[in-house]
RNA sequence: GGCCCCAUCGUCUAACGGUUAGGACAGUAGGUUCUCAACCUACAAAUCAGGGUUCGAUUCCCUGUGGGGUCACCA
């Protein structure tokens, strides 16, 4: 059989870090075996769409390299892959079930149903549909249709059957038809529900793995049966577990990090994402963590999957994305690294000052804070230089054999280490001390690259200026 | 609340029914070092509870507990 797996994202936001997730294990799946992977876009709730929702996703997927075969931007033979374009196809397939007497026309009022609804609030029942309009005889049913009267189509749901679906990663799971509600499948504006659409398309499009979130699991029974209405195979039922918040909620904005952009916004590379991604709910070959997209559809299959929800947890991203940073060249670096600048400065100098912070930071956006000073002056105070690097007398002392001695010493690493190690070791400085003075003077900062990679770097010109600047400032 | 799913270090996860319960991140300590990192070494850290089955349960079964999901003319 041919392996057809698909994501079926609804345009109702940005693109949400558990749909790439999905994304990642169906393009995986496919490409191991050979497959298609597919995007298709649910777009059947009208009052929840979002323009510019199906843009943004196609370029997070994009950015993560997991381009589908077919999709709406694509084409493919089975289109057409968004929904709201498929309404005839769903109207032709319900009618078909409403021949066999398996779906039927509700007319009840959203006011009537919200009534009966309360009732069953108040008598702790669970809420589900009272089947008043089972009872309607078809033709009639027809009839008032006919005549122009608002209806919805509802699932003729069974009265007392098990219904097993059988899930790949659980087993065989058993429902009693009596806990299943007389689904809505067509809305009282033609549109489908996702539970109609869902089975249609997927049995069209030939999918073979129905691989989605666990949160669709107790309306899988409802699908089982329209395979069975419709008289279709069904699929190989993949219901994954839920990507969770530290709280153990599902992802959300609120209580973690949901959305695509926070990830990219925050300076984290696609591929460590997908690194981290891939960690989650699979059973990783032995003691290897860092593998990259390629290595991950080599060994990855859907029985490895774990049905327990996985936490994210953001301190693992920061040490993959620092790991992917090291092994990204330099060059490549730079490109990444510029969105992230306010800072301006000239890629030949941000290409020498890279390998110099690469291996210090864990994401893009630290950059900017490690580099400014290559670029701004700024403010340093004398009681900070002083508590840091000794009594006044010395730090004088010492800048001013620093500022001698590089007036007019050879501008480059070898010779400023070697000269400016010269004066520590002929006066007996604390090194430790006489570099952090230095490191003060000329950077601001306690923390910082190198500070003899960094003094070559800065230029003769602006070091001495600093140097100087220190100096005054601690003669006043 | 009904129904359904799940349960190994703080987190991600290993362990044909037989292991000193392993690895990774985070943590702690040390080494290296001009700071911070990176790197190296060590330490600490888990089988939810109670019953079975078995010569032997992390592993199989039951019950409890805990967590999650779901109960729409949303997906």
């Amino acid at each position: 059989m041919k392996i057809r797996v698909r994501i079926a994202p609804s345009p109702t936001g940005s693109p949400h870090i558990g749909t790439i997730w999905q994304a990642l294990i169906n393009y995986s799946y496919a490409k191991r075996y050979k497959g298609d992977f597919i995007v298709r876009i649910e777009d059947t709730d009208r009052k929840r769409f979002i323009e510019g929702a199906e843009k943004e996703l196609f370029s997070a997927l994009k950015w993560f390299s997991l381009e589908p075969l077919e999709s709406p931007i694509y084409g493919g033979s089975f289109g057409p892959y968004r929904q709201s374009e498929r309404l005839k196809i769903y109207q032709k397939q319900v009618l078909k079930l409403i021949d066999k007497d398996k779906a039927y026309y509700c007319f009840c009022s959203p006011e009537r149903l919200e009534q009966a609804r309360q009732v069953q609030v108040k008598k702790g029942l669970s809420v589900m549909y009272d089947k008043k309009c089972r009872e309607i005889k078809s033709g009639e049913a027809i009839k008032r249709v006919e005549a122009g009267e608002k209806a919805v189509i509802r699932l003729k749901v069974p009265l007392n059957e098990k219904i097993i679906v059988k899930d790949l990663l659980r087993g065989e799971i058993e429902f009693n038809s009596q806990v299943l509600d007389d689904q809505v499948l067509v809305k009282s504006d033609g549109f489908p529900t996702y539970h109609l659409a869902v089975v249609v398309d997927d049995h069209l499009m030939e999918i073979s793995h129905v691989v989605r979130g666990e949160e669709w699991l107790s309306s899988a029974p409802k699908h089982v049966l329209l395979y069975q209405y419709f008289g279709w195979l069904e699929p190989v039922w993949v219901h994954t577990p839920i990507i969770r918040n530290p709280d153990k909620s599902k992802l959300s904005k609120r209580h973690g990090h949901a959305s695509v952009s926070w990830y990219k916004n925050n300076g984290y590379l696609s591929q460590a994402i997908l690194n981290f991604l891939s960690l989650l709910g699979w059973s990783h070959p032995k003691e290897k963590t860092v593998f990259s997209l390629t290595e991950f559809t080599k060994y990855f299959d859907l029985r490895d999957l774990s049905p327990v929800g996985p936490v994210v947890d953001l301190k693992k991203l920061d040490y993959l994305n620092g790991v992917y940073i090291r092994n990204t060249k330099d060059e490549e670096l730079l490109e990444l690294i510029k969105p992230f600048l306010k800072i301006k400065i000239e890629d030949s100098q941000l290409l020498k000052i890279i390998p110099l912070i690469k291996e210090r930071i864990n994401k893009l956006t630290e950059v900017e804070g490690l580099i400014d000073f290559f670029v701004n002056d700024f403010k340093l105070s004398p009681e900070d230089l002083l508590v840091k690097s000794g009594t006044k007398e010395l730090v004088k002392k010492q800048l001013e054999e620093v500022i001698k001695i590089l007036k007019d010493v050879k501008w480059d690493l070898e010779e400023i280490t070697r000269v400016i190690q010269d004066i520590v070791l002929k006066n007996d400085y604390h090194k430790g001390q006489f570099f952090m003075m230095l490191r003060l003077s000329l950077t601001g900062k306690k923390i910082s690259p190198p500070l003899l990679e960094s003094i070559d770097i800065l230029g003769r010109e602006k070091t001495l200026k600093r140097l100087q600047n220190s100096l005054s400032l601690i003669e006043n």
